[in-house]
DNA sequence: CGACATAGTGAAGGTGCATCATCATGACGG
DNA sequence: CCGTCATGATGATGCACCTTCACTATGTCG
């Protein structure tokens, strides 16, 4: 049971910080020429390094085809180039121009800026409480069936 | 100071959250036959009656331009109509049909269920520190700047 | 070698968003 | 009363992101 409205309230907070923040980030990225989907992609690459273009598509979970557009698009900006894999004529790597891992490593730092506006003089312990309790909600949302790949099969039957 | 990892750490989770939610949110409103375009717009309209379309892009924070086309769809699917609007003849109501009506109570109670799964049974002391914590964080973010409608004037002249 | 799987792309389409131009109407000062 | 300006909605265009289907080129395995 506990307080259904207050509840209410807590979701609320999480709702209103996700399209803050989520507005935010759009706009610092965009001040850098990026969009959502590519920055997303560059961030990938940060963290994976030369990438196929398959790999990439499992990990910002799109369509093989959409990352196509995305590496286009990056590569007319000159952020990315397609070298061609050293094992699998099919495939190409997507890799950092010298640009493009200047930008890369520039979104790393941004997140660390962005986490220091966010928490910096916070008293630790109240850090510490906000992971545990977001650490529970998303808990309970995967417990709930949240999987983040749920695909649409047979699942859902409730209602 | 305080401690930078977990403050990135924390940035992690919310980011996390954010992604899992909202992509959750979407998969329910599907479900429905909503996009989460057109099943904000319904919230809206829920939360203030029938509306013109001005009214209405102002609270989406989108272009006029756009409502035009959302309430296309919604009065395609059948879940609004336009009404003329009784003195200024220049303007159209948006208002709900019987079916519009009823699915956005659904919303409404959608979000409860949602509440619900994400915070039942959690200690009250817990919940709590979980909305103290998120308002402080949203303080920060409006104290950095972040107004939520910031428009690309000539705001923004670091880096 | 033939059957099948996999990497990437062309084609076509849906959704959400924007700007600019246009039309109709409202409001206000002279 | 009327001209001027503001405002509500929409037509026309265009971009970004995403999808599915079809197809080519290549890898893999029996």
């Amino acid at each position: 049971m506990t307080d259904p409205v207050k509840h209410t309230e807590a979701l609320g907070r999480v709702l209103e910080l996700v399209v803050v923040l989520s507005d935010d980030m759009s706009r610092s990225l965009a001040a850098q020429g990026l969009t959502d989907a590519r920055a997303h992609l560059l961030w990938e690459l940060h963290e994976r390094g030369p990438s196929t273009q398959r790999v990439l598509a499992e990990a910002l979970r799109v369509s093989p085809r959409n990352i196509t557009g995305l590496v286009d698009a990056l590569v007319a900006t000159g952020f990315v180039t397609r070298e061609p894999h050293p094992t699998d004529r099919r495939a190409t790597l997507v890799t950092f121009t010298e640009h493009g891992a200047t930008i890369a490593a520039g979104l790393e730092r941004d997140q660390h800026e962005f986490a220091r506006i966010l928490f910096e003089g916070m008293p630790d312990d109240r850090v510490t409480a906000l992971v545990e309790g977001l650490d529970e909600v998303l808990a309970r949302l995967r417990a709930h069936g949240v999987s983040l790949d749920a695909r649409p099969d047979e699942s859902e039957a409730a209602r």
